[in-house]
DNA sequence: CTGAAAGCGCTTACAG
DNA sequence: CTGAAAGCGCTTACAG
């Protein structure tokens, strides 16, 4: 294939130098209109398209940003579609900015080299915490980041976080509201500075709030995925017959928790209120459909990009932490607690 | 930073030429074990990344590939999670063999000349279709490519797909097993050597063996999304009190489907069976489960990975043309036919 | 307004 | 076994 023009082809086809030909593709330098015109017709004849590589090579720059993802222990990136739509958020935004994205799952034993490699202009992480290895490597790498659910407590850092203890507590008030006193939480691991820790915060205010004094019976900690909600419906059936709500930290997990009750012969939301988090894309077409804490996740991921490039482009933006607004969503899966 | 450390910083620190380094990196020429030792130390020390962007310029190698996958009109990357598990499928393959990859979502405007300017090692194309103006632009490229799921006649094309044509069969042949006869079948846009088409041909197929003609009354046609299933429900519904069993093409447009079913009074299987296609990650956790076709997405995806890096590689394979499997899943949105 | 030339960081024959 | 040098395809001062 011809895939082999480059800008000496055209600088001798045009009949003027490569530096022309450069400064025509660039607009930079000073160029003659009829010059450029000239070379602009080449370079459309040929369907000619400059070497990525060699400008790299000069200018440090790749206009390729990653987006980086946390690896589940089978060595597949999270199958959450949570990620997938933050992913098309992402894909969407660098898009409309002429930068492309690679796609990278990491485990505690990636170095990043590929950074460093790539010359990659900028990183979007999501979830990591303060203390791993990956987050010390990607601070020493000393690119623009955007970090994503990551509750980083360095001030300087570029973040963009959910508002999750406004969600654990919009959820666990708005079943205190249906006037059920026995809440249960069912979450992922509940590590301190995580995701799941603030939601947590959340519902301990609320309960707070109501004069309730926390029991951590009421705390399921189970894998974060739709199996670990099927698993957790055992332990929460076979607990209690107090728990009359369960507020699940995630969609997915909702989801297999419901089907794993329904299993042992309970009903939602007759024998037991459920309200998950995430608002994923079938939620209100689950039977019964889902109340939920509703995040714009694809927005995240736009936001997520202009603040990377923001950040690449020098632009100092005053708001380094952007937190995205959570907001309740009422559906079939809670009702009034029958149970006294 | 220091991510200035080049090729020629390491040949000085370890006293040789960078001609040396590069031959200790690459494994090539002749070098002493000594030599090869005590570069390497210095590499390891000053944790140097050797710049792709030089190695490219010399190689035309890129060690990239990209995942092309269409876009939905409003610009945003298909939302199905199908293409989530794929594409995680594509990424553990390509990570398991030192590439990385790039995603990218394309309509028909795009001219692929990223392909050219990033010097990419190959392309992983998802769903695209025979006369399309996207089709021609890739052939041109005459760069190694796998289609997913894209049904091309020239057989010099390396592709991986599903036995649709044998899911259609599958599925139809289960309904009517059950004693089923007015099977209606919900589809995306039927679009002749489409993914959908061939799913029809194996429901004529059954439908012929069992000595029923095809009523074109059955077919609905819709946008095959979550969404696309729900609307269908009242066209269903409306429709027909003959329609005893539905076959959906997709598992989102199933879900839609049951949905809007329900909100018109219809239970699943009571009132009608439901059968869908993929095998997605949620329908065993449905209230009812989804009886479906099954597929092995990420097998899929890492299968094309395999396949494209061998043809990279310039190893030819007797098997440009690799169909995946499929079975059928008997789970409870199906029952034999009640009314009679 | 235009062009000759250096240089980005590698790899690869080619000498030695 | 090791190194000097050319060259990959661009961009960017610098002359003119």
């Amino acid at each position: 294939m011809n895939n082999k023009i480059t800008i000496k082809d055209i600088a001798q086809i045009a009949n003027v130098s490569i530096a022309t030909v450069s400064n025509v593709m660039n607009g930079t330098g000073r160029v003659s209109s009829t010059t450029s015109a000239k070379v602009n017709k080449v370079i459309q004849e040929m369907n000619f398209a400059p070497s990525a590589s060699a400008r790299n090579l000069k200018d440090k720059k790749s206009h390729l940003i990653a987006v980086v993802v946390p690896l589940l222990e089978k060595g597949m990136i999270q199958d959450n579609p949570f990620y997938w739509e933050l992913v098309r958020g992402v894909e969407k935004g660098a898009r409309n900015h002429q930068v492309q994205i690679m796609l990278l799952g990491i485990d505690e034993t990636e170095n990043f080299s590929f950074v460093k490699t790539r010359h990659l202009d900028g990183l979007i992480v999501v979830g990591v915490f303060e203390r791993s290895s990956s987050y010390e490597q990607i601070l020493n790498l000393g690119v623009p980041c955007v970090f994503l659910d990551s509750y980083l407590s360095d001030p300087e850092l570029h973040q963009v976080c959910l508002d999750d203890e406004a969600g654990g507590y919009l959820g666990t008030k708005h079943l205190l509201g249906l006037g059920h006193q026995n809440i249960a939480i069912l979450t992922g691991k509940l590590q301190e500075g995580g995701v799941n820790y603030f939601r947590y915060q959340g519902y301990l205010r609320a309960l707070r709030e109501n004069g309730i004094t926390k029991n951590d019976k009421l705390v399921f900690e189970e894998s974060s995925s739709i199996q670990g909600g099927y698993q957790a419906a055992q332990k929460v059936s076979s607990y209690a017959d107090g728990i009359s709500a369960i507020f699940a930290f995630s969609d997915v997990s909702a989801m297999g928790l419901i089907r794993g009750l329904y299993d042992m012969g309970w009903a939602v939301p007759r024998d037991i209120s459920v309200v998950g988090f995430d608002d994923i894309f079938y939620t209100q077409y689950m039977i019964p459909s889902l109340t939920t804490i509703s995040q714009d996740v694809a927005h995240k991921g736009k936001v997520a990009v202009t603040m990377l490039l923001d950040q690449i482009d020098g632009i100092t933006c005053n708001d380094k932490y952007i937190t995205v607004p959570v907001s309740l969503v009422v559906r079939q899966s809670t009702i009034s607690n029958t149970k006294g």
